[in-house]
DNA sequence: TAGAAAATGGACCAGCAAGTCCAGAAATTC
DNA sequence: GAATTTCTGGACTTGCTGGTCCATTTTCTA
């Protein structure tokens, strides 16, 4: 995927990436110019086609892949181990770190609406960010299965996504607002739905209304 | 805020803003020209620049809240009324159809995006919106507290924000993959939370492991 | 009805930013 | 160490798009 010869040539790729990561973020990449690239990369205009040929859009699209790694990636350890109430605490602290530190800018959800018509390339990306990501949260909850702290017959997958909309949703509103409460809130009351739906006592006896039919009455 | 002084004027005036939001929300704001819009609205360049004399961004702001007033309204009547279990399922479904019908763009977020720097402005549209989205789903909780239906020491702000960021990013997630699972999911748990959170049984007895301790043991 | 104000049409301008090109330096290969 | 490939620099082109300007028509007002 990454055609780069060289040692020095790999390099130069990757310092363009990781520039250009850092000024669309800061800037936004409406008002990014490849300019501004070349500027902060340290390099020419001619580079910068030599190892993206098809232009901006190619490197736009390499930057959100860029990205889409840092997210989970960002994540680790505690993703990984959702095994335990403090461990999914620590990974709610995380993910609410990294997205106060990141400030006002979704380096992806821009890139996404840029690059969105170009071909599958985009969406592939953020469907298979999504798709990971949805995967190791319904990993974490059967973990919690596994352990007996959550119900059997809790519908992981669904739970799961949901959590996964309230994360994404409170980013969302944090970049517009500037304000992380809606993103805790998600956070929080997600795993506090875990929490519960669980058995409330230590007994297995009264479980807590959650009967199977996931809807409606 | 809207001077137009003659009927005709404010009648090109709408006629823009509403055909600009249509191009708007088919190519993305980040492929709309200014001459799609006058082609779209049957005006001249003049005529933009007559009701918006600051311009594109000025324009975009104004679909900016031509939009939000949208999203609201076609929420109603059920977000004004969601004082029973019914209510809540009718507006859940008007939630979804809407935004299956809208397709995949997002008016108000891209739109947000291109505008975002410039001034207060987009942010405001924005930040009113989901103050007024948020109150009225506050609204509907204590509506069903009210009604007995949920347990009174809910903190309803904090799930309402929840559930407004389950949306958010239901909502985000469709326009990236195109699929309203995620948004579906958010909705119905969320309501499922106030569900199963609420009393289990008829009597006011064995209160469901809702402590008043909000997060973390 | 006359004059002012508003509305409209469309040609024109200017700047910017993506993309091209070729010459030359560095590195790799034989 | 010569040839070939890769890498780099930067000037140049080109198309587009936001924005300007002024003439003309329509509408309002007195």
């Amino acid at each position: 995927m990454s055609d780069a010869p060289t040692e020095k040539g790999r390099a130069t790729r990757a310092r363009i990436v990781e520039g250009a990561a850092e000024v669309l973020r800061e800037q936004g990449v409406a008002f990014t110019t490849l300019d501004d690239i070349r500027g902060r990369t340290g390099t020419s205009k001619s580079q910068l086609f030599h190892y993206f040929p098809d232009g901006k859009d190619q490197l736009l699209l390499a930057v959100a892949q860029f990205e889409a790694d840092r997210v989970l990636e960002d994540q680790q350890p505690h993703l990984g181990r959702l095994d335990s109430w403090e461990s999914w605490r620590q990974w709610r602290d995380a993910v609410v770190e990294r997205y106060e530190l990141q400030g006002d800018h979704c380096p992806l959800g821009s890139l996404f609406l840029q690059v969105g018509r170009s071909g599958p390339g985009a969406r592939a990306i953020v469907t298979g960010l999504m798709r990971q990501w949805q995967e190791q949260l319904a990993r974490g909850m059967r973990a919690l299965q596994a352990n007996g702290l959550v119900p059997s017959d809790l519908d992981v997958d669904r739970t799961a996504a949901a959590l996964l909309a309230g994360i994404q949703g409170g980013v969302t509103i944090m970049m517009s607002t500037g304000d992380s409460s809606h993103l805790k809130a998600a956070l929080d009351t997600g795993i506090e739905h875990l929490r519960t739906t669980g058995r409330t006592g230590g007994s297995g006896g009264d479980r807590c209304g959650t009967d199977g039919a996931p809807r409606w009455p």
